[in-house]
DNA sequence: AGTGCTATGTGTATCGTTCTACATTTCCAT
DNA sequence: ATGGAAATGTAGAACGATACACATAGCACT
């Protein structure tokens, strides 16, 4: 394609050499390029004949330096659990057909990490950024905000006037799954959730709405006396004794709301291993809906927040911010509880 | 920080910044930077502590347009196979304490998309790429492979000279399944593998050498006449219709050896609906050893391939060969067989 | 003192775009 | 015709690093 004759190594197509041949100047291929304004549609199609036919991309790389790259950032604390996958996919969707590639770094859950992924992607000259479910918070996560277009989902900060979120509502998902556990006749409800990691959380992080919620509706049924929130950190090991302790102790729930299928997978597994059946022994519901909640041996009841239109949601709102949208906005979905076998009475 | 008395808005520290308060070049700062060669210990010094003190970072999109940008493009099919977790795993540990960066593009096992994500890293400058279990083979890839270096892990491809590959050996795998099961004496031993996307690709692909594997084992033992390789493709809606057609058949397999963890899931869960019980009426194994083999309610052998460790050799090699390696290399770890109960008759 | 080497440091062209400032042409109302 | 605005196109200076080519200093050995 690109065998200059002599023995040199193939070179990048650039925008010179669209210019020359589509016989205009560099700036006008440019302008093409961005889709800017005074381009006549005759020379607009002479410089996309001869991009097409040279085979031309721009490089990213060189627009950075004074321009867009054209990508966006995500970070991911953790891939494992499944319900990333879902907001990945809207992400990924709604980009399809736009100039725009998503990258995404993972942080594996530690906030030195995550603050070394920003700033990496900031030195990558990335146009905005997607923070899934972030450590970060606060007037750092504002300050953040001042020097990068940004969209936070899986974090409540409905004051936030720098950046937008992207959010199921997490306490009218967890007040869901108590009524209907409610409703099946079930009492003593406990709910397992995560450890903080740092003070004063709760009204910001996703569990923290969760626990919330929880005990809100537990109040509000006359529960109040068997409200029991116990937390786990985000290991295995630590999920796995935390819910032995709980299934093996005097006073067992009868039900347990797990913050994340994650989670409720593991306690299935501690239930199942303590010869507990389920529901009968002990019923079961997750938050996320992922596909593992359809697996026969699972069968777990869960919440969904539809991850797939989150993951849109991010992205449309990323792009209008990158084109110079200045105030604020506060994406919320309506949660619905999926009914399987782990929490209905047979 | 950064706040120059006007009124501007805050600038970025440039290299430049970082040599005027050093009292150097800017050549001498790049050297330093680079780790190149000829700066003494005192530069070095000085420079290193104007760096901190401005909280200098160099840009990628400028480094990149002569030099390198440090960061590695990493592709992946699909984020809902956990196996690819403890692949970034071991990736991002290996790269922790060096200047690069891994970036992930998401390719939604379609060659299309896949096809675009590797251009548009290439755009991007990446010094390299690591493509885990891609669509691409053959002459494209070596094509692809003399403009950018790349390591190639999940397909392979021993004899290529222009990438290096990492691989578990897939083939004794799947043949330590088939002996581990004929010790359990089930001999009416099935196989549920992936649908090819093109022709010809069996030797190279991952479940291609694991249905080889099987077949050998199987001939060596004297079961010839029980093989039995059934395929569907990589759809949740296929792996279950598929699994119940072979489960619903007039001769059922005693034992269902599954090409990936994933599959065997759905399988148990479709046995499950069944009302087949594991493994008495079918053993299951899987391939990967993802932590969903541990929960009690699935409980399934699978083989290990130890995803951690051969994501730290592709960093490794990867960063050899961006230094200049010109001999391919061809990674391969043994894999082991995991047995739990969804394979050992009680 | 002269020669040749190595080690260290510098000046500056260069990478491929964007974008401002300006030149030219076209259009239209007077 | 004429003037002025609008539309279209161009030249060339950035952007922030790298790396080549070169200058200089220090040192060992004639």
């Amino acid at each position: 394609m690109d065998l200059s004759g002599n023995g040199r190594r193939a070179q990048r197509v650039t925008i010179r050499d669209v210019a020359r041949d589509a016989g205009v100047s560099v700036a006008a291929v440019s302008k093409v390029l961005r889709e800017a304004y005074g381009v006549s549609d005759a020379l607009r199609a002479k410089v996309r004949d001869s991009m097409e036919r040279l085979g031309y991309r721009p490089l990213a790389a060189a627009r950075g330096m004074r321009g867009q790259t054209y990508t966006l950032g995500v970070t991911l604390s953790d891939i494992r659990n499944p319900f990333f996958t879902d907001l990945m996919a809207g992400i990924n969707a709604a980009l399809e057909r736009t100039q725009y590639q998503p990258l995404v770094g993972i942080s594996h859950s530690t906030s030195a990490i995550e603050a070394g992924l920003i700033e990496s992607m900031m030195d990558r000259q990335m146009d905005g950024l997607i923070l899934v479910a972030p450590h970060l918070t606060g007037a750092p996560l504002a300050d953040l905000a001042r020097r990068i277009p940004i969209v936070v989902v899986g974090q409540h900060q409905p004051n936030a006037t720098e950046f937008d979120t992207v959010n199921n509502d997490d306490e009218l998902g967890a007040e869901l799954v108590v009524r209907h556990l409610a409703e099946q006749s079930f009492a003593r409800i406990a709910m397992l959730s995560l450890a903080f990691d740092r003070a004063g959380s709760v009204e910001a992080t996703v569990n923290g709405r969760r626990e919330t919620g929880y005990r809100r509706a537990m109040a509000g049924l006359g529960l109040k006396q068997h409200i029991n929130v116990v937390r786990a950190a985000q290991t295995l090991r630590e999920i796995q004794t935390t819910a032995r302790h709980m299934l093996e102790g005097p006073n067992r729930p009868e039900a347990l709301f797990c913050w994340t299928d994650f989670v409720a997978l593991e306690v299935i597994s501690v239930a199942t291993e303590l010869g507990l059946s389920i529901p009968d022994d002990l019923a079961v519901v997750g938050y996320d809906n992922t596909f593992l909640c359809d697996l026969a041996q699972n069968d777990l009841t869960s919440v969904d927040q539809s991850g797939e239109t989150l993951g849109l949601q991010c992205a449309r709102l990323l792009i209008e911010r990158i084109k110079g949208r200045g105030e604020a906005q506060h994406f919320m979905v309506k949660p619905r509880v999926v009914v399987r076998a782990s929490s209905q009475k047979r």
